[in-house]
DNA sequence: CATTGCTCCCCA
DNA sequence: TGGGGAGCA
């Protein structure tokens, strides 16, 4: 049973997806720094989302404005909707329906948030496989992809630091390391992510194109390392995490990273096995995970 | 009062 | 059915 490496799954994630519906409705607020805050009366309101220029100025969510502009004097502040008092998010849930509705035409979403959502795109990959024949995949078919753990720096031991150019040789190294499509009848893993790294570029794009809206994506075998994968690029960007990356992503990965162990159930973990990173953790038995859910990563 | 709001899950 | 805990943004 090789475990795990069955399914392509996807996570799309709308990057500050607050700031970017205010930033449509009011194009001023685009490329500045930006937060949108609810409530005015105690220390300017609580900033609930951070435009990525904002961020490099070190504001955050859950900080008061006051605070806020102090590190950034000249920041912008969108207010949410009150009524009754209350912080009123229909508006933020309309613009969610709208990214739903294209990406819908894709394959089956599994919403996880206003902001977030999952889909199985092994179905749509197998489709898109047949359509392909047997043609190699153009790198320029995937723009905005980072493939986790490529380059891999001993085939490219003179690789500078421009970013675009290191993610663009990992993806290139990448291709080159597949099989080619045509040979044999059913595919590898490594080429059923690619396919769906594809579908995921064109998805976002028609986002994009339908809403405005930009988003970041991460693909991978399941829900918890798609999850991992949308961080690791950030924004506007989609990262592949293949299996074969996840030895290494892990050795240094803190457990409270993963989805779910971000609280007290990761700081149990810590503390019942004397452990920190994820890696640390394939030591260990399935058998001294069982009272809880069954959650794998592989 | 000073995160707040939402969602999922479990249990009475 | 609703409250409370947990996790997340």
């Amino acid at each position: 049973m090789d475990y795990g490496k069955e399914r392509v799954v996807a996570l799309v994630d709308m990057d500050c997806f607050y700031v970017q519906v205010e930033q449509r409705l009011n194009p001023a607020l685009k490329n500045t720094p930006c937060v949108v805050a609810q409530y005015k009366t105690w220390k300017g309101g609580s900033i609930i989302a951070v435009s990525y220029e904002a961020r490099a100025h070190g504001v955050t969510r859950n900080m008061w404005v006051d605070d806020a502009k102090k590190l950034c004097p000249d920041l912008q502040v969108a207010r949410v909707r009150e009524s009754h008092g209350k912080a009123d998010l229909t508006h933020y849930r309309e613009a969610s329906v709208e990214v739903i509705e294209v990406m819908s035409r894709f394959a089956v979403i599994e919403r996880a948030s206003i902001d977030e959502a999952y889909m199985d795109l092994t179905a749509a990959v197998q489709e898109r496989r047949k359509k392909m024949t047997d043609q190699q995949i153009d790198p320029s078919l995937l723009r905005t992809t980072y493939i986790q753990g490529y380059p891999q720096s001993d085939l490219e031991p003179f690789m500078g630091d421009d970013s675009n150019q290191r993610r663009s040789r990992g993806v290139e190294q990448w291709l080159a390391s597949l099989p080619a499509p045509s040979t044999g009848g059913q595919s590898s893993a490594e080429l059923q992510l690619t396919v769906g790294a594809l579908i995921v570029e064109e998805m976002r794009a028609a986002v994009e194109k339908h809403t405005g809206f930009r988003c970041s994506a991460g693909i991978s075998h399941n829900k918890v390392l798609a999850k991992l994968a949308c961080g690791l690029n950030k924004p506007n960007r989609q990262t592949v995490v293949p299996l074969d990356s996840v030895t290494e992503l892990f050795s240094t990965l803190p457990i409270e990273k993963i989805r779910n162990l971000g609280g007290k159930m990761g700081a149990s973990i810590k503390e019942a096995l004397g452990v920190d990173n994820m890696g640390d953790l394939t030591q260990f038995s399935q058998a001294q995970l069982g009272q809880h859910f069954g959650e794998k990563t592989g």
